[in-house]
RNA sequence: GAUCCGGUAGCUCAGCUGGUAGAGCAUUUGACUUUUAAUCAAAGGGUCCCGGGUUCGAACCCCGGCCGGAUCACCA
C-alpha cells in the first residue's frame, strides 16, 4: 500500500481505521439505511417539525429515523451529512450515542475520527434547534465507509455568498464524482435532464409510438452529413462505422408497418468539438406515417411546452441574458420570409447569380462553389440564426441542403421541412419523408457527385434503404431533436459539457499516480 | 486548425521591476460540547504543468511542448 504514504492521503487515520474494524463497528452490511425515510417521508415530516403540525406524529411518538450518507464536516456537537435528498444537520452529544456504555465509549472514539467524506449510517430522531434549524438527534452512530482524498469542500454564509467554490473546469469534467458530490447544482442539471428525457417519453407513450432500438455498428453511416468513427469487425473482417444518425432504420420501421417510432439515440461524429459539440451526444429521432410536416410542427411545440413545464415548472427559462418562452404558439416565419424580415430583401424570385450579389452586397462570405441553395443558408446562418432567441419555426428549406426530404408540395426548388431555432441555436429537424424511391435514388447520386468532388461529409449511397422505399414508404414527418441542446437551455447550460456527465477530453497525465500504483 | 487567457499546497487563490515559496479552507495533534462559510493553539504539506535557454540567480524573462477555457473557423 505504498500509494497511501502519498500526502495527498490522510495516512494517520488510515491505522485508525484498522482501530474500527477491532471496533467491530465497520458494519457496511448491518447497517440498513433503506428504512431510512420511514415510516414518515422525511420531507412530510420535517415541513411537520417545521410548522409544528406533525399529525399522529406529535412529539411524545416521534418516529425513529436511520438514515445515511457522507460526513460533511462538525462544529463541536453539530455536524452536517450529506445523502441524495441534501444536506442534515446532525446533533452528537458526546456520551448519548449507543445503548452501552461501552457503545457510548466506542461512538465518541469514532466521532473524534470522522473526517469530511467518510460515510456514516445513523440512527436518529428528529427535533428543531433553538436557532430554528431541523436536526438529527443521533442516537446510534454506524461507520460505513472511509474517504481517503479530501473533498474540496463548498462552503456558503447565510447571504448565499460561496468561498472556495470547486470551480476549475477541468477538474469539475475529469472528476465529476467530485463534482457532484460539492456542487448542488450539476446534480441538478443532470436530474433535469432525466426530467426532460422522461417528459418525452410518457408524451410519446401516450401517443402509442412504440420506442425502439436500432444499430450503433452501422455497415454504411447516413441519415446526416457528418465524418464518422470507423472500426473493424473481427470475425466478420469488416468495416464498421458508429451511426452518425439512426434515420435510414427508423424509416425502415416505417416500411415494416409500424405507425410511429422513435428511439433516443447515441450519435458519433468525428469532428471539431467546442461547447456545442461533442463527439458523441445523443437525439430523439420521431418518425409517424401518414402525416406531414405541418402537423410534426404541432407535435413539436406541444412537446417541448410540456418538457419545459415538466422540468422546471414553467415555460419560462432563463437562459444566459435571456428570458426563453415556450408557450405555444411559437413564431413561424418561412426561410425567405425569415431572410427578408432580417434583411429587408426579398430573394425569393431571385437568380442564382441576384441571390450570388445579394450575399455580396450583405457581406454574407459566399464563393463561386456554391449552389442557390447554399448561398440561401449561408445568408439564412449569417444574417438572421443569430437573432433568433425565442422559439421560432423556419420552414421551407432549399432542396441542394436537404437530400432525405421531401420536395414541397406547390414550391419549386423547396422541401417541405423545418427546425426550431432557440437561443440562436437549431434545437431540432424535421421533414415531410422523401418516401419516393426514384426521387431519393436520384438526391443519393447529387450526394456522390459532392463526394466525388472532395466533401468528405456527403451521404453515401445506401442501396438497403432504396430497396427498403421501393416496397413502398407511406407518407411519414420525421423529427429529430438535439437532446444535449435542449438541455443546454433547460438547465441554462453555457456548454455542452454541463449537461454530459463525463464529457470527451484527452486523456491527462496520470505519470505521477501511475508510478506510485506500480510501486505497490 | 487560428487567436487570446490560464496551469503555484487536496481546493480556491496571492506572489511587485528576476533574489531561495504564501494565505484561507482542508489535513495532523491538542483544547473546547458550542452552533452554523471561517472557535483557539501548534504542526505537516510544493516536480511553482513539462523540456530547453538567458542570468551570479527564474514561479516570474525567452523558445518549444502538454493540458484546459473562451472566441473564431470547421461542423447543416
Amino acid at each position: 500500500m505504498e500509494l497511501f504514504k502519498s500526502k495527498k492521503f490522510r495516512t494517520g487515520s488510515i491505522k485508525e481505521e484498522e482501530g474500527f474494524i477491532a471496533f467491530g463497528i465497520k458494519d457496511t452490511v448491518e447497517f440498513d439505511a433503506s428504512a431510512n425515510r420511514a415510516p414518515m417521508d422525511l420531507e412530510t415530516y420535517i415541513s411537520g417539525l417545521r410548522t409544528n403540525n406533525l399529525g399522529d406524529y406529535g412529539p411524545d411518538k416521534l418516529p425513529e429515523l436511520r438514515i445515511a450518507g457522507r460526513f460533511m464536516g462538525q462544529r463541536g456537537p453539530f455536524a452536517k451529512l450529506q445523502d441524495a435528498d441534501g444536506i442534515i444537520q446532525l446533533y452528537m452529544q458526546k456520551g448519548k450515542m449507543g445503548a452501552t456504555e461501552a457503545a457510548q465509549e466506542l461512538t465518541d472514539k469514532v466521532v473524534k475520527l470522522l473526517h469530511i467524506g467518510d460515510y456514516i449510517g445513523l440512527v436518529g430522531e428528529l427535533f428543531v434547534t433553538q436557532t430554528g434549524e431541523v436536526t438529527i438527534k443521533v442516537k446510534e452512530l454506524h461507520f460505513l465507509s472511509k474517504a481517503l482524498r479530501n473533498l474540496p469542500i463548498v462552503k456558503r454564509d447565510k447571504e448565499g455568498n460561496v468561498y472556495d467554490a470547486f470551480t476549475d473546469p477541468e477538474l469539475r469534467y475529469r472528476q465529476r464524482y467530485v463534482d457532484l458530490v460539492v456542487n448542488p447544482h450539476v446534480r441538478e442539471a443532470f436530474v433535469k435532464r432525466t426530467k426532460m428525457y422522461n417528459s418525452i417519453r410518457n408524451f410519446l407513450n401516450e401517443k402509442d409510438y412504440l420506442e425502439v432500438e436500432t444499430p450503433i455498428l452501422q455497415p454504411l453511416y447516413g441519415g446526416a452529413a457528418a465524418r464518422p468513427f470507423k472500426t473493424h469487425h473481427n470475425t466478420l473482417d469488416m468495416t464498421l462505422y458508429l451511426r452518425i444518425a439512426n434515420e435510414l432504420y427508423l424509416k425502415r420501421l416505417i416500411v415494416g408497418g409500424f405507425d410511429g417510432v422513435y428511439e433516443f439515440s447515441k450519435d458519433f461524429r468525428n469532428e471539431g468539438m467546442s461547447r456545442f459539440h461533442n463527439p458523441e451526444f445523443t437525439q430523439i429521432e420521431l418518425y409517424v406515417a401518414y402525416k406531414d410536416y405541418e402537423w410534426m410542427m404541432n407535435l413539436v411545440e406541444e412537446m417541448v411546452e410540456k418538457v419545459a413545464l415538466d422540468v422546471n415548472g414553467t415555460t419560462k427559462i432563463q437562459v444566459g441574458d435571456n428570458l426563453i418562452d415556450f408557450k405555444r404558439p411559437w413564431k413561424r416565419y418561412t426561410m425567405y420570409e425569415a431572410i427578408e424580415h432580417f434583411t429587408g430583401i426579398d430573394i425569393s424570385e431571385m437568380s442564382e447569380s441576384e441571390i450570388f450579389a445579394t450575399a455580396k452586397k450583405l457581406h454574407v462570405p459566399v464563393d463561386e462553389t456554391m449552389g442557390k441553395g447554399k448561398l440561401i443558408d449561408e445568408i439564412f446562418g449569417e444574417k438572421c440564426e443569430g437573432e433568433l432567441i425565442q422559439p421560432t419555426f423556419i420552414t421551407d428549406y432549399p432542396v441542394e441542403m436537404s437530400p432525405l426530404a421531401k420536395k414541397h408540395r406547390t414550391k419549386p426548388g423547396l422541401v417541405e421541412r423545418f427546425e426550431a431555432i432557440c437561443n440562436k441555436k437549431e434545437i431540432c429537424n424535421a421533414f415531410s419523408e422523401l418516401n419516393d424511391p426514384i426521387d431519393q435514388r436520384e438526391r443519393f447520386e447529387a450526394q456522390l457527385e459532392l463526394g466525388k468532388r472532395g466533401d468528405d461529409e456527403a451521404m453515401v449511397l445506401d442501396e438497403d434503404f432504396l430497396r427498403a422505399l421501393e416496397y413502398g414508404m407511406p407518407p411519414t414527418a420525421g423529427l429529430g431533436i438535439g437532446m444535449d441542446r435542449l438541455a443546454m437551455i433547460m438547465t441554462n447550460s453555457n456548454s455542452i459539457q454541463d449537461v454530459l456527465f463525463f464529457p470527451q477530453m484527452k486523456p491527462e497525465d496520470q505519470g505521477e499516480e501511475a508510478q506510485e500504483a506500480e510501486t505497490e
